[in-house]
DNA sequence: TCCATCCATAAGGACACCTTGGGGAGTCGG
DNA sequence: CCGACTCCCCAAGGTGTCCTTATGGATGGA
């Protein structure tokens, strides 16, 4: 086997005319060029060069070797370069998943600091919810999940329908203060805090699946059902329908800051709701320097 | 340092989708493949694997040194495939000199068995005598240079104008004798042999300058100086000038034989007069697989 | 839940590599 | 013609690398 290394030798001997030379430009001793040498022509079996007299000529082989070198060497040098890039963060793509509406504020914060920090650095994004975005990262379609979680569920278990196997690294971003939200005509648009149960007649407008189930299961801890008339993953359309007076919503401080919430009021309820924002990812893929630099950046952006 | 033997395990392990796999495939063991992924990732800088679950899967990184892989082992596989063919004798280019008519019946033999036994080969003929050979020999001009001597100095002694440092490898040829030519009215024309003293008084013929030379050696030792009326390297013409009975001529048996000798006959001269025919070449150059069959080859022809 | 497969790690031994030191040969300048 | 410089080869020693065997942890399927 034909090793690269040699190759290179061979070529600064032949382009240097003699192993003294070489080995001085190659930054090693003259017998290491001489074994080199004597290595490569045992493994191709007929002499690469021909000592005559003082200067070094190349034989037929080793003008074929030095040939095929330059671009062997050539095609390795462009390969170092660009994993160097990839290492160096002059280059390098990050496919973002994120839950729908939660990457208003962070999402937009973060990529503007990676573009700034590292203009080679590529970010693309959809959008998907877990258990979608867990199975886009297991698969290799992202390199980051952002999530989010009510229940404080270890993350190294498997949750019925979530992430989190143990092989996930989950970078904690945010805990995201969920609050009321009522037209600002209702007796309580005033108030500073509201206990949930003081609600338990009101119609509901609820987020997505998962936010409308902890929705039921908090309000079923306060002892009471609620009954909920309309369910959408889409904020502005929550904040529609409660200026409307349909209805009341607990929905993230995020997204209450991202829409401008004309004709209702945000109060504090109790008990304190909250959720987990968090990066997900895979422990190989945290290392990529890209995807960490992205994690940084999200975790940056968090802390506004 | 990216080493192409790190490519050829990572393609494969791309390929296959897992170290065990890879490991079978290179006929090595497991940690070895996962020893040498560790290494090239370190010198990467950066993950190039994913392992999620049980499949492995490249990072942009290591997709981007796949890809240069493909070229880089293509290239390696090419520069090995040249090296062996020239190793196999499956191609391969000779260059041969020899001194001027000397090669009429030595160098056709040894070149059609050449080109029969190893078809991909191709030998290449320039016609010149030492030093003028050796100097090509030197330079790189040629692989095997021809030539002969009358004098028995040793090979490794660097003679006047000859060719004998001894870094040259000499492989005796043939011993050729040298016979008298003389007109088919001449007294001596169905002599068995002559002694040299007895043609003192003739013309001479003498062929090329070292020849002439080596024929007025000979003659003052047995005691008169030739009266030389013509010189040429062709040997025909010597056959034509002595058959027109212009003169009486030594030349090689081995010359004789390659011309039609019209109105000469030859006889055996005393004290024998012979020259050693060698094939020379550097030292290093006769371990190339090419020149050693040719030097075979020459070799064998001598001893048809 | 059991089993087969896969990967990571540690320890041991073999091998390759490079460096140092010495010698022979050739070339250039005095 | 001779001395000095350069170049290459050779041998020996130490260091590092690489591979192997053996073991443990984790996953995925039956």
């Amino acid at each position: 086997m034909i090793e690269a290394r040699h190759l290179r030798v061979l070529r600064t001997v032949a382009t240097t005319g003699s192993f003294s030379a070489a080995a001085r430009e190659l930054g090693c001793t003259q017998p290491a060029v001489s074994q080199q040498m004597k290595a490569l022509e045992a493994a191709a079996g007929t002499p690469l060069l021909v000592r005559a007299g003082r200067e070094m000529r190349l034989t037929e082989a080793g003008e074929a070797l030095v040939r095929h070198a330059a671009g062997i060497l050539a095609g390795l040098t462009a390969a170092e370069e660009e994993v160097a890039a990839l290492a160096g963060l002059r280059a390098g793509r990050v496919r973002l998943v994120s839950f729908p509406s939660g990457s208003s504020t962070l999402v937009p914060t973060a990529v503007a600091a990676m573009r700034a920090d590292h203009p080679g650095t590529r970010v693309s994004l959809v959008e998907a919810e877990p258990p979608r975005s867990v199975d886009m990262l297991r698969a290799g379609d992202c390199e980051i999940a952002l999530a989010f979680r009510y229940d404080a569920t270890p993350w190294g278990y498997h949750t019925g329908g979530g992430w989190g196997r143990d092989e996930l690294v989950a970078r904690p971003l945010l805990t995201d203060r969920l609050v009321g939200l009522v037209p600002e005509e209702h007796p309580f648009a005033d108030a500073d805090e509201v206990d949930i149960g003081t609600l338990a007649e009101e119609p509901w407008i609820a987020g997505c699946p998962r936010c409308r189930r902890h929705l039921v299961e908090v309000c079923e801890a306060a002892g009471f059902t609620p009954r909920i008339d309309f369910a959408t993953d889409d904020y502005p359309a929550v904040v529609g329908l409660v200026g409307a007076g349909l209805g009341v919503a607990v929905l993230p401080e995020l997204a209450v800051e991202s829409v401008r919430p004309k004709g209702t009021r945000a109060v504090r309820v109790t008990p304190a709701v909250q959720r987990e924002v968090v990066a997900l990812t895979l422990p190989d893929l945290a290392q990529v320097p890209a995807v960490a630099a992205m994690l940084d950046r999200l975790e940056t952006a968090a802390r506004r």
